[in-house]
DNA sequence: TGCGCGGTGGAATATTTGTTCCATGCTGCT
DNA sequence: AGCAGCATGGAACAAATATTCCACCGCGCA
């Protein structure tokens, strides 16, 4: 073993002695390392069995994980956890509370903030969601011979995120970022279908785009946020979309949910 | 023993169960009763012998004291606490389990799906933060002249909209998308510094440009997925996000809310 | 192809922790 | 004062849990 046994003090001392060590590791420590990184409040509650059977090892390798990190072993790394704990335990609300009282407009109070948007608009979504409208959606784009994107300014992530998705699930696809200022109207044919994002303002070359597919007679699926998003009228299919704010910002987390969920249908329904 | 056991199942029926019982209770059970009482954070992480001391009673006490609760043991009444601690995951992966092998859901019962994951994902965020690297990454970029961004891929969504905040908030930024398999190597100036999004598998060229920017001396934020990632070592600040999964797709849920968080908290610093 | 080395898994062991049981002592009632 | 009954503490026991150890395996190197 190595010489220095440094045994972390602190919770941040030891985030960044696993980030030092788990470069360069043999598989089994490195999965221990992955697992462990990734439920660090789990650790004081859990037995070296547990963490071994939820990171596919077998508890001597958890074991040796913890003296390469300077442990005497997992019980001397699991008081680190289970004293540094002693603050209050850091439920889900009342870590948020926490994160929120330390300064206000602190980057912690921050992420607590959006975390908190974030799950409204899945709440939002959850009790909102029109159901006909989205399996109109799926219908209309399983049937498509090619899907074409388009999303621009705010909605472009979610609009590459279709592509993305699309591209692992093996839908043909095509995205239009607009690059070089080509629209591809050409490319819109019969049988494709069209995913249009859009999200005030509604920008411009969307609804150009959005014109000409319709124009040549292809099926639009709409995600938007109002009913009364411009496009709404001509679309096979409109899903309205509600994200919380927070003061004048609004993350698309929803929206995602709604992306990766209609592609994910859509992969399926086309078995 | 008395006739009745009641074994509470959740928090507050245990508090409830505990004014009620402690009313007429001898003295080293009620002993037990107002230390258990005034530390009910604590039980999940306390062996007997900890609320024992604690309590200033023998063990033996505590015993009893938990089966008048209704509970078998110390053991039972510990795992009501655990469970509570750490809700999620365990419970979300068996109910997975379940849905998979039911016939294939439905859109909207994908769409539910995906809705719980994200939540999950917030939560876990919310949990497990890592404060000091998000302060960390706060600071560089706030003294960064120009933003660099790179995310490929999967990860390409969430660079793309770094880049549409950043612009919507004033701060110079750059979105290396790789249009043209032009790397902008040469963009990367003293000064500067670099977010990047990465997630397993990583993106070859995500790791070609962040080993130029390291190579030129610019300050490295990382939004990953693990600690062992291959770049979290020469990073000045990781931020690992763990994104809940069903089946096979991961929604990027958890890592919008911190991109936004982050660059919110960057504009905000630089004012 | 053979050798050496380090990683690996599991069985054996040590230790801690939980649980039961009973002798003792206290308290209140007659 | 004597008795009954219950609370008490601690010691013995059982179970869970952590830790060590070693034989095996796979891989790189000669």
């Amino acid at each position: 073993m190595d010489g220095e046994a440094p045994a972390p003090t602190t919770i941040d001392a030891f985030r960044a002695r696993l980030t030092e060590v788990s470069a360069d590791l043999p598989r089994r420590l490195r999965q221990c390392s992955d697992y462990i990184g990734a439920h660090l409040d789990r650790i004081a509650v859990s037995t070296v069995a547990d963490i071994a059977t939820g990171a596919d090892v077998p508890p001597s390798a958890v074991m040796r994980f913890c003296q390469i990190l300077g442990f005497s072993g997992y019980s001397e790394m699991q008081k680190l956890f289970r004293e540094a704990y002693a603050p209050g335990l850091p439920d889900y609300a009342t870590r948020l509370r926490n994160l929120k009282g330390s300064a206000a407009g602190s980057p912690s109070a921050i992420v607590a903030e959006f975390v908190e948007a974030g799950r409204l608009s899945l709440e939002t979504l959850a009790k909102s969601l029109d159901e006909a409208a989205l399996n109109t959606a799926v219908a209309v784009l399983t049937a498509a011979r090619v899907v074409h994107i388009v999303g621009r300014r705010r909605s472009f992530p979610i609009a590459a995120y279709f592509a993305y998705i699309f591209e692992k699930l093996g839908v043909a696809a095509m995205l239009h970022d607009g690059v070089g200022q080509l629209d591809y109207a050409h490319a819109l044919l019969p049988g494709d279908a069209m995913i249009a994002v859009t999200f005030a303002p509604y920008a411009e070359e969307t609804l150009a785009l959005v014109g000409a597919a319709q124009g040549r007679g292809l099926p639009v699926v709409l995600l938007t946020d109002r009913v009364t998003s411009p496009l709404a009228r001509g679309a096979k299919a409109v899903l309205t979309i509600t994200e919380a704010d927070f003061g004048a910002f609004r993350a698309p987390t929803a929206t995602i949910a709604v992306a990766v969920a209609l592609a994910v249908a859509v992969a399926s329904a086309r078995e």
